[in-house]
DNA sequence: CGGATTTGACCCGCGC
DNA sequence: GCGCGGGTCAAATCCG
């Protein structure tokens, strides 16, 4: 709803896009009034209305309307003429409008000429005729205004969530440009993860989730603003009147430095933050035109794109699912190009590449489970630096912020998830576990085949989607576990994260559609053969969730992540049959943050969805 | 025939 | 230094 009052005329396409892909409504009133609206007007655009739009304004600002659209004989004849039941959306808003801006006018019209009636009648016949014609009209009217009631309410209603969402907004600028300023004046020292128990609002640190777009462009951005760091710095308070935008720094590319030089890392993320609206901006202006890295590449060193890729692609996202096909379909393009068998699992490890992009970094290793075949082990790594199929958006963007997350959380900025542990941190986000533990240390205890994450100096968050959470799930109690000894290794250079997103007593099966449809604007070009073989079925849900989060979910800066993830989590237990909540979690932090979404060949829903 | 897959060889990091 | 294991390469093979 905010998106609807903030502006009219340049969501109408999301609209329908969102209309399109969520067929099913049940997160409260907002959404079912935007809907409604936006069939009202799609409806209106269709038939023989060409003022739908002025039509829909009339509704939204409630009341200022052009008299003479609506009154005088026109109306009562429209309608007179109309049933009491609208027979189209749009007739209905007719009557809304007419209600809501003329009922005093009307009702003394339908007096006046009730009385003018009476006046001319000649037969008793007659006369019944115009009083049952009056009653009518009442009845109608009274019906309308009925209905202008609600709509009112729930008017008032929007403007009050939208105030509030700008007020919270507007706070969150302000904490932000405060702690901008005393990080630029201090040094910044990064405190082992054992001493991170902090308040979520000392979190110095921004983060930059990518949904699987390319870094180049912002890697650009980054070393011209390494460059200029020191100025900068220097400036502490200066005039930053891109500090309005931090806090919705959710760039395009996972850009967390998981490196020894922590300061750096600081530096980075928070000179990030700074211009990362700019740099959405841009990347809307781009639009499609990806990748511009050939460009970018001369201008850069190739060094720091080494060293960033590097960065990016240590940062590893495990999916756990209980599949049936070899691999899980996420809706992107790979090729195979190796396969082993790893020690401690009589199933071979396969290597693949995307191949959407010839050059680009991301890997995934595909492995079952040896305990349990029919769970299937997908380790993503890496950012991909090409527009992305639609139906890999939400795969990219869960992997993405879920490998953010992680690192956010084994660098200075761990989130407040639940209880903080030494090394090891767990919480409950409405009945979906979520552990955070020393990846060297915990893979041991929570993964069966901890061959699948090799390394033990890479992060790996594990996203489970294959245990009920009521039955303690492997990663739960190996978490738990691992929470239990996490004190005997207080230093912690990675950490792994476990995800455990199995929702309510059904043993989610793999959503073998990641995402498909989860933006679904229509036929996308890409993997229009993938996009036939997958599993539709949760198609729905995956439609609708997205646009709520990104409509609902508040603009997290780090600090909110967590209360993004409850949200996200709250909003996908009140759904039983939601199977996709990890994806839907993740993206709410993603799309929350007014993320454009050009990963989607700039289609996305979110593009359009800026905090303003 | 071109693209994808397979598979053995090779490289590299790590631990002993 | 050596062995082990993970990861990657690239030639061979397969397949549509």
């Amino acid at each position: 709803m905010v998106l609807v009052t903030m502006d009219t005329s340049s969501n109408n396409d999301n609209l329908t896009k969102m209309k399109r892909s969520s067929p099913s409504s049940g997160f409260g009133a907002d959404q079912g009034v935007a809907i409604k609206r936006e069939k009202s007007t799609s409806n209106g655009s269709s038939s023989n209305n060409s003022d739908c739009e002025n039509r829909k304004e009339v509704q939204l600002e409630g009341g200022v309307v052009d008299s003479n659209q609506n009154k005088g004989g026109g109306n009562t004849k429209e309608k007179s003429s109309s049933p009491n039941k609208p027979s189209s959306p749009n007739q209905r808003l007719e009557l809304i409008s007419f209600n809501n801006l003329q009922t005093p006018k009307t009702a003394a019209t339908v007096r006046s000429s009730a009385t003018d009636t009476n006046s001319n009648a000649t037969s008793s016949s007659n006369k019944n005729t115009e009083d049952d014609q009056l009653v009518s009209a009442k009845a109608e009217m009274s019906q309308v205004k009925q209905e202008n009631e609600r709509l009112k309410t729930t008017l008032s209603k929007v403007v009050q969530d939208y105030q509030s969402l700008q007020m919270h907004f507007f706070d969150i600028v302000q904490q932000e440009q405060t702690k901008q300023k005393s990080t630029d004046k201090t040094a910044v020292v990064v405190l082992p993860a054992s001493t991170h128990h902090k308040d979520i609002d000392e979190e110095p640190e921004l983060i930059s989730l990518s949904l699987g777009r390319s870094n180049s462009a912002e890697l650009k951005k980054f070393k011209d603003e390494k460059t200029n760091s020191s100025s900068k710095s220097k400036d502490g308070a200066g005039n930053h009147e891109d500090d309005l935008n931090k806090g919705l720094a959710l760039g395009l590319g996972c850009k967390f430095e998981v490196s020894n030089n922590a300061a750096r890392t600081e530096l980075v993320t928070n000179q990030r933050s700074e211009n990362s609206f700019e740099e959405l901006k841009e990347e809307e202006v781009v639009g499609e035109q990806w990748p511009p890295s050939k460009i970018l590449k001369t201008v850069r060193s190739g060094d720091d794109e080494l060293s960033q890729q590097n960065q990016v692609k240590k940062a590893r996202v495990s999916v756990r699912a209980r599949c049936d096909t070899p691999t899980m379909n996420d809706g992107c393009q790979w090729r195979k190009y190796g396969q082993k068998i790893a020690k401690g699992n009589p199933c071979p490890r396969a290597y693949y590449r995307c191949t959407v992009a010839p050059a680009c970094p991301v890997r995934k290793q595909v492995q079952r489970c040896a305990e349990n075949m029919s769970i299937l082990i997908t380790t993503y790594e890496g950012t991909h630096n090409h527009p992305l199929p639609i139906a890999a958006t939400a795969m990219a963007s869960t992997t993405s912020a879920a490998a953010c997350m992680l690192l956010s959380g084994s660098t200075s900025s761990r989130p407040n998830f639940g209880t903080s542990a030494t090394t090891g941190t767990s919480g409950d986000l409405n009945g979906l576990s979520f552990n955070i533990s020393d990846n060297s240390r915990s893979r041991p205890f929570y993964l069966p085949n901890s061959s699948i994450s090799s390394s033990p100096s890479y992060p790996t968050i594990t996203l489970d989607l294959t245990a009920p959470p009521a039955l303690s799930s492997t990663s739960a109690s190996a978490a738990s576990q691992f929470s239990r000894l996490s004190s005997n290794f207080p230093t912690t250079r990675y950490s792994s994260t476990s995800l455990n997103f199995s929702s309510g007593s059904e043993s989610s099966t793999l959503p073998t559609s990641w995402g498909n449809g989860y933006l679904n604007y229509g036929n996308h070009p890409y993997n229009k053969n993938q996009l036939g073989s997958l599993n539709l079925g949760r198609q729905p849900q995956e439609n609708f969730y997205q646009p709520y989060f990104q409509k609902n979910a508040p603009p997290p800066p780090q600090q909110n992540m967590t209360e993004s993830i409850a949200a996200a989590t709250k909003a996908i237990t009140s759904d039983p049959s939601f199977r996709s909540a990890l994806a839907a979690a993740i993206t709410s932090i993603v799309n929350g943050g007014g993320v454009t979404g050009n990963q989607a060949g700039g289609e996305n829903v979110g593009q359009n969805l800026k905090w303003e």
